[in-house]
RNA sequence: GCGAUCAUAGCUCAGUUGGUUAGAGCGCCGGAUUGUGGUUCCGGAGGUCGACGGUUCAACUCCGUUUGGUCGCCCCA
């Protein structure tokens, strides 16, 4: 048969896995500094845990798990033979593979609330799927790094997680700019306006400014039948620009703005310590999912066409569909895929981030073959990378091998140097050679 | 779910209005060089031209269908 790879799935080279570890670890040192735990949780839930929490779309988008043993015998006749798959799909299927990572972690602490002390500050990263069409910066299967502290209403927690963004991306040496917003400051602003029915479409609609201008969102606004005024009003709520404005826009409306005052102390945090990137606030921004409640955050490139490399937001009721109430969190994410994707496209990786072995071993018959295993077993076992050309083979057929593995030393062993108890290293960049003793080995590498 | 676009060797790509045996570069294997890679020279292997169907005396080329990639829209990381 003839090999192929499922769509919105990738296969990672050595060389690409060793690039993704450097991502990832980066963003795990952060969360660490910052006190964050980590979690793990199943690739797979249950459809009850996972359905309803995505609207209608992201219902769609769960990769399904097939019921184990004869799933079919057990199906009504008459969903059978209506071939409605919406029928038919709760009788098949109970499982399916997490869409993110929000949704486990909410029922995860309601699970473990007794063995977690809160504020609980966690970060998990790990793979979660999505029966997505693939498109760039856009795959099946790829991994979320989510960090959370749940438990706590506080602010600084707000302040926190900019912080660890503005971190991770100057560790990663990728300049962006967060924006940051305030889901009530959206809600007050359509109640301001005299269109709090329409909250969701509104934001729905500013939330794509930046990708299809205020023509675009002002003919959306107008054809979902918000009222011309309602819509000039948004219009001028649009072109504010910084807080100062906005105070005095909320101001004139008469409206004491709490996401306003939330936003503003965020800001009072933040103005303690220096910020590497950007940051500004953007009245604009608003976030698809529904389930954020407060502060809202997006960070995108600076230089790069890559969508947002992360974003999040606070969430005051997100265990609430598991009977627990009264748990407001904040998190964000970071699109470690995407920054993946950036820094591949900008070759923006360190340049000494291989692994390689310390040195190859060349052996030219049978007897020096089994000396070097020795030699090459010692080495090994005082921590030095150390491996062996699997068979005597032509010098130039294992000299070439070394020199595509891009080996920094070869270690040649010859009847010569066996006679002699050395052995001649060949520095295969500058091509220098020289012997070195058995007992002098473990030194020469150790550096 | 909707739309655009592409698919030829392991990789990147040529292939004229449809016409004999589908090419190049890189890579791979072997040799020049039986103890020396990255340079050079010589030789070799490798293709059901994504798949299926149609038009034609003749299809990599035209038409239809399908699968897959890429890029938009929806949504999202």
């Amino acid at each position: 048969m003839k090999a192929s790879i499922l769509k919105g799935t990738r296969d990672f080279l050595p060389k690409q896995v060793i690039q993704r570890k450097y991502i990832f670890d980066t963003i795990k040192s952060v969360f660490e500094i910052y006190g964050y735990l980590p979690i793990e949780t199943p690739s797979f839930e249950s459809l009850a845990t996972l359905t309803g929490k995505y609207g209608e779309d992201g219902d769609k988008l769960l990769f399904k798990i097939l019921n184990n043993g004869d799933f079919l015998s057990k199906v009504d006749q008459n969903v059978l033979d209506e071939k409605d798959s919406r029928k038919l799909l709760p009788q098949i299927t109970k499982r399916g593979l997490r869409y993110d990572l929000t949704v486990p972690f909410a029922r995860f602490v309601v699970m473990h609330e007794n063995e977690l002390n809160f504020p609980f500050k966690r970060y998990q990263i790990q793979p979660v799927w999505r029966a997505d069409r693939p498109q760039k910066g856009r795959y099946q299967e790829f991994y979320q790094c989510d960090v959370d502290a749940i438990g706590s209403e506080s602010l600084m927690y707000e302040a926190e997680l900019v912080k660890i963004y503005d971190d991770v991306f100057t560790k990663l040496d990728i300049p962006v700019e967060i924006r940051i917003n305030n889901r009530k400051v959206l809600e007050e602003m359509t109640r301001a306006i005299g269109a709090s029915e329409f909250f969701t479409e509104i934001t729905v609609a500013i939330d794509k400014l930046d990708k299809i201008e205020w023509e675009g969102v002002e003919k959306t606004l107008l054809n979902n039948g918000i009222s011309p005024n309602a819509v000039k009003g948004i219009k001028n709520y649009l072109e504010i620009e910084g807080i100062g404005e906005l105070t005095d826009w909320f101001e004139h409306h008469n409206i004491n703005s709490k996401g306003l005052k939330e936003i503003k102390d965020v800001f009072e945090y933040l103005y303690l310590t220096p910020l590497n990137n950007k940051i500004k606030f953007d009245p604009t921004l608003a976030r698809g999912l529904n389930y954020y409640t407060g502060c809202i955050f997006e960070v995108a490139a600076e230089d790069a066409d890559m969508g947002s490399l992360g974003g999040g937001g606070r969430y005051d009721e997100l265990t609430e569909v598991f009977d627990k109430k009264g748990m407001s969190g904040v998190g964000i994410s970071f699109g470690a895929e995407r920054i993946f994707d950036v820094m591949n496209e900008k070759e923006m990786f360190p340049k000494d981030l291989v692994n390689p072995l310390d040195v190859l071993f060349i052996a030219f018959d049978e007897s020096t073959h089994r000396e070097a295993f020795k030699l090459t077993s010692n080495l090994r076992r005082r921590g030095i990378k150390a491996d062996l050309y699997p068979s005597p083979a032509k010098m130039k057929k294992q000299m070439k091998y070394a020199n595509s593995i891009e080996v920094p030393f070869v270690a040649l062993l010859g009847g010569n140097e066996m006679e002699k108890r050395v052995v001649s290293i060949k520095d295969m960049q500058s091509g220098e050679q020289n012997e070195i003793a058995y007992d002098d080995l473990v030194a020469f590498f150790k550096k």
